[in-house]
DNA sequence: GATAATAAGTGCAATTTGTACACTTATTGA
DNA sequence: TCAATAAGTGTACAAATTGCACTTATTATC
C-alpha cells in the first residue's frame, strides 16, 4: 500500500481524427464500430493505451493497425473525461488528430476494419463524444495552417500551386483569390519549385513544387 | 469479462499550472512536495481523478484544495503519458492551467500546503515533466492573449489601463506602445470606464475600467 | 505657495500587410 | 485551325501596424 494504491485507476483510450485530402475537400477514415456498446453506428478510430505504450506510442499503433501507415503527422488535440461519455465503462480519451496522405494507405486493412473515407461536410452523426471532438479538431487544423505549413502530409510529394490552395480553401472552408494565394505561398519560402511539370490536370501544364525540407524538416516529423 | 476488461487501467492525474499577476510580472504559484517519489524538490499542484469526477471536475477541486477558489478560469492544455514521466508508478497526466486572481485567494491553505508564488521568470526545476508543461501553458496563454480578451482572472475587478497593458506584457515577455496599445484595445470594445479613479498608483490619477460581461459572458466562466 | 516629480493621457505619419480585380499564355482535343 | 482549359502574372487601394514626443493633473517637498 503506497500512496498511489488509494486512487483509482481508469481505462484510457486514444481517438484519432484522420483527415485526408481528395483532391477538393478534407475526408475523414470513419468506421462502423462492430462491438457493443454502439455496433454498427458511425465511430472515429480508436484503441486502448497498454502498458507497456508512451500515449503518442498508442497512436502511433492505433493509426498503424488501420491505415499500415508508420510516418503520418500525429498532433494530440485533448483529452475527454466525462464520466459518462462512453456509455459501457468508465473511459478517458486522449484525441489524436491525423494527416494522411490519400495515395499510400494500406486499402486491404483499411477494409477488414469497414472503415471508409468519408467527404467532412458530409460525415454523419458519431458516437459519444466523437462529433464534439472531429469539430475540436477541425479548428485546430484551421489555426495551424494560418500559422505554419501544413499539408506536406496531406498532398502527394510533388503538388502544382493549385491543388496546395484547393488544400488550404478546404481546410478553412473559403475560397483564396489566385494571384494574392501564390504571392503569400512563395514568399514564405517553404515550398520550391521541382522543375517537374504536372501534365494530369491542364493542357498548358503546371509546375510542381515540393515542401523545403531543409528549411522545415520538422514539418515531416510526427510529435 | 468483456471487451473493456482486456485492457489496463492506469492511475490519472491532474496537474494544474496556476497563474497570478502580480503588478508586473507573472508568478507561478508552486509547492515543494511533501511526499515521495521527489519529496522536497518544486512542482505544480496535482491530484488524482476520482471515480466519481469528470476530469475537469478534478481539476477544479484540485485548485480549490490549494486556493479556497471556485470560480477560476481553467483551461486544459494536454495529457502527458510517458511511460516513466513519473518515477513511482506510471501516472498519466492531464494538465490545465488556471488563472488566478492573487488578492482574494486562501491564504491559511496555501500556507498549509507549503505553496508558494514565484515569479515565472525565477522559477526553479520542476519535478518530472512539470517544466516542459508549463513551457507549453505559457505558449498557450500568450497565444490566447492575441485572440482574446484576457485579464478578467488575472486583474482586480477595476483596473487602470497601464495595469492592463502590464499584463499583456508580462504574459508576452515584451514592451508595448502606450498609445498604441491602449488605441488597441479600447477600439476591441471589450473594457469600459467605471467612471471611479484610481489615485495609488500615481499622482494625477487613472481612469478605472471593467471588463464587459455582456459582451464577453464566457470571459467569466471556467471550461 | 512655487517648484519638482510622477504617471496619465493623447495624434499623426510612415510602413507593412492584406485585398480586390482581369487578361494573356501554353497546350490539347475536336 | 480553332475552341476549350487551367496556368500564370501586376497593380492599385484599403486596412492594420508601427514608431515616435509632448502636455496635463496632481502631490510632495522646499
Amino acid at each position: 500500500m503506497n500512496y498511489y494504491s488509494l486512487h483509482p485507476k481508469f481505462y484510457i483510450a486514444v481517438d484519432c481524427i484522420i483527415f485526408g485530402f481528395n483532391g477538393t475537400g478534407l475526408d475523414l477514415l470513419l468506421l462502423k464500430r462492430n462491438f457493443e456498446p454502439a455496433k454498427g453506428e458511425w465511430s472515429l478510430m480508436g484503441g486502448f493505451v497498454q502498458e507497456d505504450e508512451d500515449i503518442h506510442e498508442a497512436a502511433v499503433r492505433v493509426l498503424r493497425e488501420l491505415t499500415g501507415l508508420d510516418q503520418v503527422y500525429l498532433e494530440q488535440i485533448k483529452a475527454y473525461g466525462e464520466i459518462d461519455r462512453d456509455p459501457g465503462e468508465r473511459v478517458i480519451s486522449i484525441v489524436y488528430f491525423a494527416l494522411v496522405n490519400r495515395h499510400n494507405y494500406d486499402r486491404q486493412l483499411v477494409k477488414e476494419h469497414d472503415a471508409h473515407w468519408i467527404p467532412l461536410k458530409e460525415r454523419p452523426h458519431l458516437i459519444f463524444d466523437h462529433d464534439k471532438m472531429v469539430e475540436h479538431a477541425i479548428t485546430r487544423l484551421q489555426l495551424k495552417s494560418r500559422s505554419e505549413p501544413i499539408g506536406v502530409n496531406l498532398l502527394p510529394p510533388e503538388f502544382t500551386l493549385t491543388q496546395l490552395q484547393k488544400l488550404y480553401e478546404a481546410i478553412n472552408d473559403r475560397t483564396y483569390d489566385k494571384r494574392n494565394f501564390r504571392k503569400k505561398i512563395l514568399e514564405e519560402g517553404f515550398i520550391e519549385k521541382t522543375g517537374n511539370i504536372d501534365k494530369v490536370n491542364s493542357r498548358k501544364g503546371a509546375a510542381l513544387y515540393r515542401f523545403n525540407e531543409q528549411a522545415y524538416p520538422e514539418l515531416l516529423r510526427t510529435k
